[in-house]
DNA sequence: TCAAGAATAGAAACCTGTTCTCATTTGGCC
DNA sequence: GGCCAAATGAGAACAGGTTTCTATTCTTGA
């Protein structure tokens, strides 16, 4: 099974295609401009492809979520948090993070309501998402592995943070109590 | 303005049924189960007339969320926590919602759902949720006026415990996990 | 009692996510 | 090169949330 041949290649391309689309779109209207009709025509494939690739809206917004979340730890490694007590640093990473949100408020919308609204087949990209954030805040914490106290505080901080998201999204909160719940509950919780 | 005339009196028993109608499909088939049209039905009323109440499905079944987290605010009145420290009472608290909610398990997963994927023009009914909850939580802690650490603790915990519950309606954790993790977040927040 | 206005019923229409069908193209393989 | 299975394109069709429209019923206030 050649994991490298043409059609694994053009697969590749139409993936990433569509995935770009949706994230344009995303970034001009939020949830309600990704049309499924629409993310297939910018993206030059038909409508069946895109429901070959994601099987639903929900799905296509959380793995393009999957995709941002991944990039901002990748992004971690070439510039590590600053701090020198665990918590600031926590906090460094926390803040750097809603800033990189912020930047995308309809895009960050759109991809918040697909986590908010998950469903059990949608389980593994929610848990890739969540697991990637813990272990951006745990990595955050001190060089090594996790205690297990660690764990348990970089999870209740992860569940804060989407909390604090859909509070933002949902028109409850300003863009800058996210930022806010997670430096109070961090500064509660570490150390 | 009368508040009492026989149209408020009709109106507010429109209301009921339809919320009645709300949770008893939701009860049977969650989210999904409740279909406009089939709520109208079972309640009696014409589909326009539902909307005239209730703005969107998503409205509908966050106005049913706040009617339940009231009654478990007010149920506590009757019934205290029991626990000799403040995280033993928040603990009991805590655990006796989620009782509650993991016997409803899809009428659960549907208001969740709802919360999860609130938009501004519901912020409103959200904050009622939040604020209900929260009460609920600095109620457990001790009598009197909540300190601003207090505050802040029952926003976090809330957090949590929203967060724990669109994990569990997803599939992505078990319905003890809600629990656990609140149990946690608990002792290593208060007190 | 009665007229004016609001509220409701009933049903069609619209929008968008999702599914289905079928013809065509593409890639892998002999 | 040629064949076969899988993938794709194109579009219709379906499903349920939402809107709209009109006739009817009900409430209020004179």
């Amino acid at each position: 099974m050649p994991e490298d041949g043409a059609l694994a290649r053009n697969q590749a391309v139409r993936r990433r295609r569509v995935l770009d689309a949706t994230l344009a779109l995303a970034d001009q209207g939020g949830f309600e401009a990704v049309q499924m009709r629409d993310v297939a025509a910018e993206a030059g494939v038909a409508l069946g492809t895109v429901y070959r690739y994601f099987s639903s809206k929900e799905r296509l917004l959380l793995e393009a979520n999957v995709g941002q979340v991944e990039a901002l730890g990748a992004s971690l490694l070439d510039d590590p948090p600053t701090g020198t007590s665990p918590a600031d640093r926590v906090v460094d990473v926390l803040r750097r993070a809603c800033a990189v949100l912020v930047k995308r408020p309809e895009a960050t919308a759109a991809m918040v309501r697909a986590l908010g609204t998950a469903q059990p087949s949608e389980a593994e990209a929610v848990r890739r998402v969540s697991q990637a954030m813990t272990a951006i805040i745990t990595g955050a914490m001190h060089e090594g592995e996790p205690s297990e106290r660690d764990r348990a505080v970089a999870r209740a901080l992860s569940q804060v943070w989407l909390s604090s998201l859909i509070g933002w999204v949902g028109g409850v909160d300003g863009p800058e109590v996210v930022g806010d719940d997670l430096e109070r509950a961090t500064r509660m919780l570490v150390g």
